[in-house]
RNA sequence: GGUCGGGUGGCCGAGUGGCUAGGCAGAGGUCUGCAAAACCUUUUACAGCGGUUCGAACCCGCUCCUGACCUCCA
């Protein structure tokens, strides 16, 4: 199938048809977390917008090899290529291994990721796992000329390579701007260039994350694990390489310079960047000190929140957002995105009771279908999507209202669109509802009601709605039957 | 200070030259024993000022406001 997939490349700045370089194969790298300390929900954004990616490249029929790192070793804290890693930090903090923190915040990552239906990558390769491929790039790029080692530390030579390479293909910044502009740091550096980055570096005695390498006991620079990591499950070059725009300017750009420098090529064709999730339109981040955990936002144990929202019910939320737009976040546009999606999802749950006639009075189903279609390959533009499928929603409900008819054939064009778009694509699950017993008491009750309501005998029949109402249930009279939902 | 974005109705959020985005909230109506839901109709927009154009939220200029990056963060 001829794809009119179009997607918006960072280092061209201008959206461009998607043509894997090995169809039907799509390689893509997304940097994953740093897992020293829980995800906020800021990073969860990312992970969506990308498994929207992912959902949809697999839907066109792609063979997608998705990578997605863990980050565990060579994160460092404060701004200066010394000092502790933010797993050494944090380890001593809580008083326990590295690796026990690792195990921790992934375990915790994993939870979070599952409770947003996000699917798992197809390799989730971790640094720690990967130091022997990271020394072997290191040594290639010191052999390439483009790094060098001091005191048992290895670092990148931006300079050098910027003689040869772009260095700020990415940001299209003046390198010299960045030469001038780029704080003066305390401290002495025993850096050359103060844009050159750590490969590698030299461990403290009491640094417990510590390996052996050619250069001494040290451990690595945070963006050679990327490198190193995409390219060997993903090759010299592959498709699509992912993350948050804050990674950019730093992170991507050294990545480039480190690829081109060990491997002669730029790492990736499409650079896909996805926007901040903010609060009261400042970025949510760690430092801030303004990101929700996941959790907090699922109970509503928060002091910026004045109640608990369902995964779903976010996930929802952020997809109601283009991913290269900053999104709001906010108590109001969540109780909007709530009700939005319950409305969605009780349409949904219609679909298996609409009866088909013999005419169709529905809208134009298959143009609806093109335009979502359309919506998507617009690089992902999962809000217009969505409106498109609430236009559905409509039609669902008035054919099950009788106020429609469709045919056999339009009800199965609904049910497909539904399932690839709603489920396959977007990733939105139906809200459990409680254990199945429990619906069957509420069917039987609801039919005592029923029975009251022939024999006029509302009073009982109201203290029945009533009465549930209060318990979380809300009745939904029809003229054939009555249906029941949570109450929103 | 430098670079790059953004300012859309009560809120969130699409849209890049002419055609209803959508969700939530508000108003009216239909249906209904009541309630809810659903459906129909409907009010409040494109930061400001100029310019280009037959025509601009959309292009250009200026002004104001705001965000991100430049230092760890998805």
């Amino acid at each position: 199938m001829d794809s009119k997939l179009k997607v918006y490349n960072t280092l061209t700045r201008k959206k461009e048809l998607f043509k894997p370089q090995k169809y039907p194969f799509v390689g893509m790298y997304v940097c994953g977390p740093t897992v020293y300390s829980d995800v906020h929900l800021g990073n969860c954004r990312t992970f969506v917008s990308f498994d929207l990616i992912y959902r949809y490249l697999l839907h066109l029929g792609y063979k997608v090899r998705y990578v997605r790192n863990i980050t565990d070793a060579g994160h460092l804290e404060g701004d200066r290529d010394e000092g502790d890693d933010k797993f050494t930090k944090k380890a001593k903090l809580e008083k326990l291994e590295p690796m026990e923190i690792v195990q921790k915040y992934t375990i915790g990552f994993h939870e979070v990721m599952r409770l947003f239906n996000t699917l798992p990558p197809s390799i989730e390769p971790t640094a720690t796992g990967h130091i022997s491929e990271q020394i072997e790039m290191i040594k290639q790029i010191i052999k390439q000329g483009f790094a060098y080692e001091i005191n048992g530390s290895v670092y990148f030579d931006v300079e050098k390579y910027s003689a040869k390479h772009n260095y700020t293909v990415l940001t299209n910044r003046l390198l010299e701007d960045l030469l001038t502009n780029t704080r003066e740091l305390g401290g002495q550096d025993e850096k050359r260039g103060h844009l050159d980055f750590a490969l590698w570096i030299k461990a403290k005695p009491e640094h417990i994350m510590r390996w052996p390498s050619p250069w001494g006991i040290g451990f690595p620079g945070w963006h050679i694990e990327c490198s190193a990591m995409s390219n060997k499950y993903l090759g010299d070059h592959f498709d699509i390489h992912g993350g948050g725009m804050d990674l950019t300017a730093t992170h991507h750009t050294n990545e480039i310079a480190q690829s081109e420098a060990c491997h002669g090529k730029q790492p990736a064709t499409y650079w896909l960047h996805t926007n901040m999730l903010t609060v009261n339109s400042t970025r949510m981040s760690k430092s801030a000190g303004n990101g929700f955990l996941p959790g907090e936002l699922f109970t509503g144990n928060h002091p910026l929140l004045h109640r608990g929202y369902p995964p779903m019910t976010i996930r929802f939320f952020m997809l109601q957002a283009h991913y290269r737009s900053t999104l709001d976040f906010s108590n109001e546009a969540l109780d909007a995105s709530d009700k939005g999606y319950n409305r969605l999802m009780n349409a949904v749950s219609l679909l298996d009771k609409l009866k088909p006639s013999n005419q169709s009075s529905c809208d134009d189903l298959l143009s609806i279908q093109e335009r979502c279609y359309e919506a998507m390959n617009d690089d992902f533009n999962s809000p217009v999507l969505i409106a498109e499928l609430f236009e559905v929603v409509r039609m669902i409900n008035s054919i099950y209202d009788g106020k429609m008819q469709a045919t056999q054939k339009d009800l199965a064009i609904i049910k497909q669109l539904i399932q690839e778009f709603v489920f396959d694509v977007l990733g939105l699950q139906e809200v459990e509802y409680q254990a199945h017993d429990m619906s069957k008491i509420i069917d039987w009750i609801i039919q005592i009601r029923t029975e009251a309501k022939t024999n006029r005998d509302y009073t009982l029949s109201d203290k029945i709605r009533i009465g549930l109402h209060n318990l979380g249930i809300q009745l939904k009279d029809n003229k054939e039957e009555t249906t029941w939902s949570k109450v929103l």
